[in-house]
DNA sequence: CTGTTAGCGCTTTCAC
DNA sequence: GTGAAAGCGCTAACAG
């Protein structure tokens, strides 16, 4: 016989707070026992009372309250995501994989966008922290590193998506930054550029730009007699890439080679694609056009835009992965993940046939 | 003089977890005072207690733990979200306003993608409860209510975003979507086309969706001699954009008017895209092209596409403020918050001069 | 104004 | 195997 009203149909959400102490009243056995069942010390109860704790909290659709249980041991089974730039696609793609492992391994996510601003990702971090945050995934950045170190010494999980940050020795996870940067400039160059402008936002401390430049550098070293430049570009400045591109192809005037443009990532492509377009050249016949970061509309642009494509859910997922081996006590030394890009081959990096060029180029077999 | 090596530099990330215990001890006060201080009760205190507690809160680098704070007053100042497919880029422009809100108003974000499945949304919903977090912020499908009509049930907080859910008298901020389509619809028209598909995913249970073609079948019907018609589609099935579209203009072939499709969103929107592309179509010359949502890449392809653009920072934004009204105890009947569009006019919506045909057009003055 | 005393819901020794 | 009791860090009556 049931009493009071206690005939709610396990409520998915909870309504009426259910507590320990109901169940265990409820079920005639210790809050302990109930605990311990929580806990998944499933060998250390007997079956019935097993049995009797499982109908019991199906009964009044028991859900523990994960604030409490981390108030004791610190399991909160939270994880703290510090976001750069929540409009940056790369950011989003990331954000995605690293939501679906929280997912799976039963853990939560609080999501902070620090919107590239030092005092708001002082705060997101006292935030999170204040919460008990298992651990933290961090994509910002390199700037500002004070709050970070100290994390370090505590030995805090944290794990660094994409941007490794000096001083730290946190683990990593993101593209291997230089083999894709030469996948990507020697598609370049096979392609018959000679003439390459790697356009990139501010190198300072960003270690992925950094990476890049570094491939492509040594890339365009190999290849002998190629030409290669970096333009460093301010994005919050309106019309700064249109200059930068402009004073590229100015430069290379003289130059008898062929001119490609390689976008550093996915915002700086956008911004190139416009400027392209108020200046009215094309790619690829005024241009070739490669990009970092595989987007939505990459295949719609022109006759296609070629990108290097990151696996962005996997570095997510995987980040998450790490962080999780850090928080169940793994104490190995620091460990970088660098995980492979994709290269796409569209037209924007396919040079059209030279026109009027009397013989027919030899196909090399 | 300082006992024990207690000199930290007010670690932002607290690292030492100093407890209101220590702080009180420390400044020889009660916890209570401390408690006090934290919850701003400024005026409870004498100005000496003030200074006194605010100096050893800064030399302990203090951080109070929220998880304790909410476990009696439940008060956590945590938001759960919950996205319907953060792939989309209109949820994450949503997010972005309603993160950068709950930065504002002191609450943290817990995020959780459903990935439009409903087993993840019942999932996501007990964690989310699980952390009692003081309301939810909701945009998902329409369908699977039972949970959330249980969460209307306790007049627990929810604020639902751009869809309205039957039977579930939860706040609401979104487009207007009736006034947005007529707009959208409207445009075409005075731009003479006078033939016009609106291609959106399944109408059912989606009330945007639904809005969305009632303004656009109203503004068909009130130009008088226009034919409109709407073209349901299914993202997932690859190819069924382009077949939709191929058959709207076989249909339409007998009729002398302009073609012109309007998309329902962001996400059809570019399956359009990639639709003419591949079928070799182009726009305006072809059909007249007008999109829901402004994306990054809307003014790249062809001539620009023209769009409705949704004030999506401000509905991110608006949800919180209005799930943060209902939080603090607002009763008021259910609200509905509809913003409006803006329409964006670009190339693909401004058909081409008519080739050939005699007199120059008149300039209107 | 300030402090004392109970808890919030759960975990965790430590006994039985 | 099982449970009683003592907290986790904080807030909230209730006194003075």
């Amino acid at each position: 016989m049931r009493q009071k009203s206690n005939t709610q149909q396990a409520p998915v959400t909870g309504a009426g707070k259910v507590t320990i102490a109901q169940v265990a009243q409820e079920a005639g056995v210790s809050k302990t026992s109930i605990s311990r069942y929580l806990g998944g010390e499933f060998d250390a109860l007997s079956e019935p009372l097993l049995e009797q704790i499982r109908s019991t909290i199906a009964r009044l659709g028991y859900q523990p309250s994960q604030m409490a249980r981390g108030l004791k041991g610190g399991r909160t089974k939270l994880i703290g995501m510090l976001v750069a730039d929540i409009l940056n696609p790369y950011s989003v793609a990331v954000l995605h994989g690293a939501e679906a492992a929280c997912q799976q391994y039963g853990y939560t996510l609080m999501l902070c966008n620090t919107a590239n601003d030092e005092k708001r990702e002082q705060q997101s971090l006292a935030a999170l922290h204040s919460y008990s945050v298992e651990g933290l995934l961090f994509n910002t950045q390199g700037r500002n590193i004070r709050p970070l170190k100290e994390l370090g010494r505590t030995a805090f999980p944290v794990v660094l998506l994409d941007r490794r940050i000096d001083g730290c020795d946190f683990d990593l996870v993101g593209l291997d930054n230089v083999r894709a940067a030469q996948m990507a400039t020697n598609h370049l160059i096979e392609q018959g550029y000679t003439d390459i402008g790697l356009v990139v936002q501010s190198l300072y401390g960003v270690s992925s730009r950094q990476g890049r430049q570094a491939g492509f550098l040594q890339a365009i070293a190999a290849a002998g007699n190629c030409h290669g430049e970096t333009l460093e570009v301010d994005l919050e400045q309106p019309g700064h890439v249109a200059t930068a591109v402009q004073e590229f192809l100015r430069r290379r005037r003289g130059s008898k080679g062929k001119l490609a443009l390689l976008a550093g990532n996915g915002m700086v492509s956008l911004q190139i694609a416009l400027a392209l377009q108020s200046m009215k050249l094309r790619f690829p016949d005024d241009l070739g056009l490669l990009c970092f970061d595989e987007l939505s509309w990459s295949p719609l642009v022109g006759s296609g835009i070629s990108t290097i494509e990151q696996p962005t859910y996997d570095i997510g997922f995987a980040a998450i992965e790490r962080l999780l081996a850090r928080i169940n006590g793994e104490r190995a030394p620091r460990r970088e993940i660098l995980l492979d890009g994709r290269l796409i081959k569209r037209g924007s990096s396919i040079p059209p046939e030279p026109v009027a060029r009397a013989r027919k180029p030899v196909r090399s077999a």
